[in-house]
DNA sequence: CCAACGATGGGT
DNA sequence: CCCATCGTTGGA
């Protein structure tokens, strides 16, 4: 089943964490296409200095950030990559988890497609273990920036009951983030072999 | 106007 | 490992 908004609208660290283990859904124009989410980072808005909206900061492309729980933010990165997160907490409190990584379930042959790569080869995790690689699997793009969560398109059920076995490290490629680059809050489901490198 | 940025993919 | 590529963004 579906994950409410109440999920959503909770403190960052905690939907980062829970949402290990979901499962992101993509009710797509070609077909369903489905993952089980396996690494997040969660950015913590405008005392985070990592986060777009660090010290409030608010231009158009970002406003999603600053919608309730439950919208997605999506961006494009410098060049050809998407990044999918999730909006969290409150409106007007701007933050987010990014997704990093999936392990693929359902609609493997329009993620193959998708990315355009070769599946013969047994490179399976090749499909969604990065947040840009996910995004393209997915058929995620700009197109669906602000769509909420809580729609029918675009949507995150619960996975198995199973207790994650999680770990948290610090996020990927913040360098310019000072002393914010070492928070531990990149979380993974440890020993997955869909996370990112 | 334009340098800078991160994710990816491919080469050595 | 290193490096090229992409082009939107946000700061001048």
């Amino acid at each position: 089943m579906k994950v409410e908004r109440s999920f959503y609208e909770r403190e960052t660290l905690i939907v980062a964490k829970d949402l290990l283990g979901c499962i992101l859904v993509h009710k797509s124009k070609d077909g369903e296409i489905s993952g089980r989410i396996v690494e997040t980072e969660a950015y913590l808005g405008i005392n985070d200095k990592a986060a777009h909206s660090y010290s409030g900061r608010h231009t158009p492309r970002m406003d999603p950030l600053y919608q309730k729980g439950g919208f997605a933010y999506i961006y494009q990165l410098h060049g050809y990559n998407y990044c999918f997160n999730v909006v969290t907490e409150k409106a007007e409190v701007p933050q987010a988890v990014l997704i990093r990584a999936l392990e693929p379930l359902v609609g493997l042959e329009l993620m193959t497609q998708h990315r355009s790569i070769d599946l013969s080869l047994g490179k399976l995790k090749n499909l969604t273990n990065g947040p840009s690689k996910l995004c393209q699997a997915l058929d995620i793009d700009t197109s669906l920036n602000g769509i909420d969560l809580c729609e029918d398109e675009l949507f995150i059920t619960k996975g198995d009951d199973l207790k994650t076995q999680f770990m948290a490290t610090p996020r990927i490629n913040i360098n310019y983030a000072e002393e914010d680059k070492d928070k531990p809050w990149r979380f993974l489901i440890k020993g997955n072999e869909f996370v990112s490198h």
